[in-house]
DNA sequence: CTATATTTGTGCGTATGTATG
DNA sequence: ACATACATACGCACAAATATA
């Protein structure tokens, strides 16, 4: 049984809050340091699961300032 | 083989002198540009290493102006 | 009051090493 | 060999707070 692992499981939390609303268009999304604390995990971990996200073009990530949500 | 990280050898400079008093209460501990050149280090290690002795509460750290050592 | 320099705060980019399944 | 995950550590850029000229 293949478990899902947590970067995953972390892009699929950050997804649902961008499709609820919860997280806007323009709005800035949690930090890497922010989302290595809400979710205890390393910064590699973080980052991999905002990579994803941005595969998905459903971020931006500006670098030195922050990942934002795409606007459409 | 797990060598002592550089941040902790840091801390553990600042936290000798802190106790030896070469650093004494109320005094500003180096600023992080001057612990970057000092250790040869990285700003974020160098950070890291005040931020232990933050932890340890041996310093307070006062934005824009500097680290200093704790008093009691 | 304005302008500049200094110092800390924050955030991302990248590389490397370690450990585990 | 590979994927996952954590830790360390280099770098850059910009903002905020403070001090000083």
């Amino acid at each position: 049984m293949a478990p899902v692992p947590r970067y995953q499981q972390i892009a699929a939390i950050l997804r649902a809050r961008i499709e609820a609303g919860k997280l806007a268009p323009g709005q800035r999304i949690p930090s890497e340091p922010t989302l290595m604390q809400e979710f205890g995990v390393a910064r590699n971990t973080a980052r991999h699961a905002i990579g994803l996200l941005r595969d998905e073009e459903l971020v931006v990530t500006v670098p030195g300032v922050g990942t934002f949500v795409r606007s459409r």
